[in-house]
DNA sequence: TTCATATAAATTGCATACAATCTAATTGGC
DNA sequence: GCCAATTAGATTGTATGCAATTTATATGAA
């Protein structure tokens, strides 16, 4: 067939963008008693395991920009897990986790084995999709 | 560390998330003269793959809800590339591509090769990551 | 010093995602 | 035939994503 090329089933995008989709939904339902969304428990995540930092450094960490950022930001901010304080150069702000966003952390350290535990895949197979994310991380980023 | 298990290069979910954006922001530039998105582009080509359905069935193929697919049509329509009609019964709304819609596969044929060249994984590769994301899809949904 | 340039973050605008609800139409039990 | 239960799609509300613009601050060359 002349447009062979375009079928769904021939693209990379379309499985890797339905599958992380698919991923992150299981989430949501675990994430529902702490009030975050997955965006948010990526942040959360970031800032605890990198410590204080500022935005544009998160941003590069979790691949989002300011404008996803900001409201994100602000919102952990109203929930109490962060707190944002402008630098000495007053262009920079740092966000630093707060003492109840550190207590969060216990709720949150019993999800990732939930969720692991319906990835229908070999230790080895997932690790070779981690090492493809990575290296397609790598250079499109 | 007590808190291992929640650090973000131990996490299957964000090395997948990351790069699905990654994946499909490429797309973006190379569809920006067709005036199509993502989303609306692979809403396409499950048009041409699979021909007319109803909105129920494409959102079984793409993973998609009415809530997403609802909007997300009508501009499609506005654009002239797809036409939705109410069947016998009248719950039903049956999508179907026009003649500008089958005209614009000629351009869209070009993105995928353009695409694939910047991912730099060998095939074998690519491919055990399609087959991975299938058995998550399978698995999760 | 002064002002053009550069930079970080916030804001704006648009298009998803998805849960929850609503509306319209159909079906099934009686 | 009548009405409760179902079903498909649309709508609503909230939270991303991301490009583009704006705002506030800092820097550097004349």
């Amino acid at each position: 067939m002349a447009y062979d090329q375009l079928y769904l089933s021939h693209q990379f995008c379309f499985p890797l963008y339905a599958a992380s989709k698919a991923v992150t939904r299981q989430y949501i339902p675990l994430l529902k008693e702490t009030g975050l969304t997955y965006t948010q428990y990526i942040a959360m995540l970031a800032l605890y395991e990198h410590g204080s930092m500022d935005v544009q450094d998160l941003g590069k960490i979790l691949y989002l920009d300011s404008g996803t950022l900001s409201p994100l930001l602000k919102k952990l901010e109203a929930a109490g897990y962060i707190e944002k304080t402008r630098g000495e150069d007053a262009r920079f702000v740092t966000v630093e986790v707060t003492e109840k966003g550190f207590e969060l952390r216990e709720k949150l350290s019993k999800i990732p084995s939930s969720v692991a535990c319906c990835i229908p895949l070999k230790k080895e197979e997932a690790i070779a999709m981690i090492e493809g994310c990575k290296k397609i991380l790598e250079a499109l980023e």
